[in-house]
RNA sequence: GUGGCAUUAGCUCAGUUGGUUAGAGCGCCGGAUUGUGGAUCCGGAGGUCGUGGGUUCGAAGCCCAUAUGCCACCCCA
């Protein structure tokens, strides 16, 4: 009889405890990072109506389609939400009246797209967002507060490589504008540009040039991003007539950023950050691991002024990020970058020599227990060695031996099973020399 | 969604121009070691070669279909 296959579809991953161990650890840095900035949690529902998801465009058809039960008709169209920010335009719009503003919300959920899978990319997984929501308008500086944050937060998480590149929308907006591109001319060469990471500037340039873009363009576009530093950028958008608007808000939001307190190392402007998402306005930022930028951005997001328009006639202006924790998680570990090796939120590991006292070994769990000290007691029948190998096994760090030698002389012994030594122990004194080695 | 490559043991892969009972390493289980784990040695279990057709005296290897996976593109965390 053929057996049904065990294997998760491509794209939807399920891990080992021991990952797991350290996926769950790293969300709980994540949240604390988020709370110690003042964010509030929410969590939208999985399934948002089709019209809520395609209102601003951008996915394409990269939205899972959600069916009503078997037998059941379903008048509304509903799907799975591909991130967290569209959820968010909705959220704010139908509860404002009872929400404060600005509105600091974190959201830490799994999202789904329907592309092909593929390493570091999945069809399910996990975003950590922040947002800052205002009403009406929203002040730039808190453009500026989102880098120091997110910096903050790959210190946390041992992830301290890590660079922020930060872009403006406005200024690819005034170069449009100077300049008397279409649309599709603004796309074509924001597209091109973005791929100059990947490819090279030359190669993206030439393309441009291949699709029609004319010399001039290419020519300002090259002395643009080449250009070494701001005072460079400013001369060359002075020498073409076009506005300096959105540089000058670039360049204040990064030198607020580095205010607020990201390091100056952490955050550099790129102007090659075009980001497809249609929804934002202003400010954008990718952050890349330096030396694995082939990783693409971990962590992405910006301003949106005007993501609620389709939800409610007010104005509900934002900006934020995401950090795509599976992608940043499983790289990290596969590439040795942050410890992969077995770990157990359990402490101690109690073995069992004589089972006519297994009271004495349950109350010895107990006592650690209640103590704060995560225990499990090896209930199986075995011998000690395997015992000791499945703790080992399991990454438990300590396990309590004792039998009949040790009984009579009102202790037991502690095995360290890293450092592979032993300690005997009186009974009395088990969950305080535990407790200090912890 | 498009294209390229792949699919043999739980995992990573060998398997020579199609030719008898399909192999290795790792892992797993057991033993040496019934109160001491990651080392070593010995033994063992585990595969109708993704699935369905076809060609052939004979197919893991060739052909067709299909499914799945990987990589690249698109796009993105």
């Amino acid at each position: 009889m053929n057996k049904i296959s065990v294997k998760p579809i491509s794209g939807f991953p399920e891990n080992l405890p021991m990952r797991q161990q350290i996926e769950c650890e790293m969300i709980d840095t994540i949240r604390s990072q988020y709370e110690l900035f003042g964010f509030q949690p929410i969590e939208t529902p999985a399934v948002e109506r089709m019209d809520v998801l395609t209102a601003k465009g951008g996915m394409g058809r990269q939205i899972y389609t959600v069916g009503k039960p078997e037998g059941t008709e379903s008048k509304t169209a509903m799907g799975l939400h591909f991130d967290l920010t569209v959820p968010l335009a909705r959220y704010v719009a139908c509860h404002a009246n009872d929400l404060t503003f600005p509105f600091r919300r974190y959201q830490i959920q799994k999202v789904w797209r329907g592309e092909r899978a593929q390493r570091g990319r999945f069809r399910e997984f996990y975003q950590c967002d922040i947002d800052v929501v205002g009403r009406q308008n929203l002040d730039d500086v808190y453009d500026a507060e989102i880098p120091a944050i997110i910096s903050s937060v790959f210190e946390a998480i041992g992830v301290s490589e890590h660079i922020i590149h930060v872009s403006d929308r406005r200024i690819w907006r005034d170069v449009a504008k100077a300049f008397g591109w279409s649309p599709e001319m603004s796309g074509l060469v924001l597209q091109e540009l973005d791929k100059s990471q990947r490819d090279g500037l030359d190669t993206a340039l030439s393309r441009m040039t291949a699709q029609g873009v004319e010399d001039r363009v290419t020519a300002f576009v090259r002395d643009m991003v080449s250009a070494e530093d701001f005072a460079g950028v400013r001369q060359v958008f002075e020498s073409s007539d076009v506005a300096l608007d959105g540089l000058r808000v670039l360049e204040n939001t990064i030198a607020t950023a580095v205010l607020l307190g990201c390091s100056p190392d952490k955050i550099h402007y790129d102007l090659t950050i075009a980001r497809g998402l249609d929804y934002y306005t202003g400010t954008v930022f990718e952050t890349f691991i330096p030396g694995r930028e082939e990783w693409g951005s971990v962590c992405s997001g910006g301003r949106y002024d005007d993501l609620s328009e389709y939800f409610s006639k007010e104005k509900f202006p934002g900006v934020g990020v995401s950090i795509g924790l599976s992608r940043l998680l499983n790289l990290l570990v596969d590439s040795g970058m942050i410890d992969g090796t077995p770990r157990s939120a359990t402490t101690v590991l109690v073995t069992v020599l004589e089972k006519e006292h297994w009271r004495r070994y349950l109350e010895l769990a107990r006592d650690l227990r209640n103590a704060g000290i995560a225990t499990i007691v090896y209930l199986e029948d075995a011998g000690l060695g395997k015992q000791l190998g499945y703790a080992s096994d399991l990454g438990i760090p300590y396990a309590i031996i004792a039998g009949g030698n040790e009984w009579s002389a009102g202790c037991v012994k502690i095995k360290d099973l890293n450092q592979r030594t032993e300690d005997k122990v009186a009974c009395s004194e088990v969950v305080s020399y535990i407790a200090a080695r912890r």
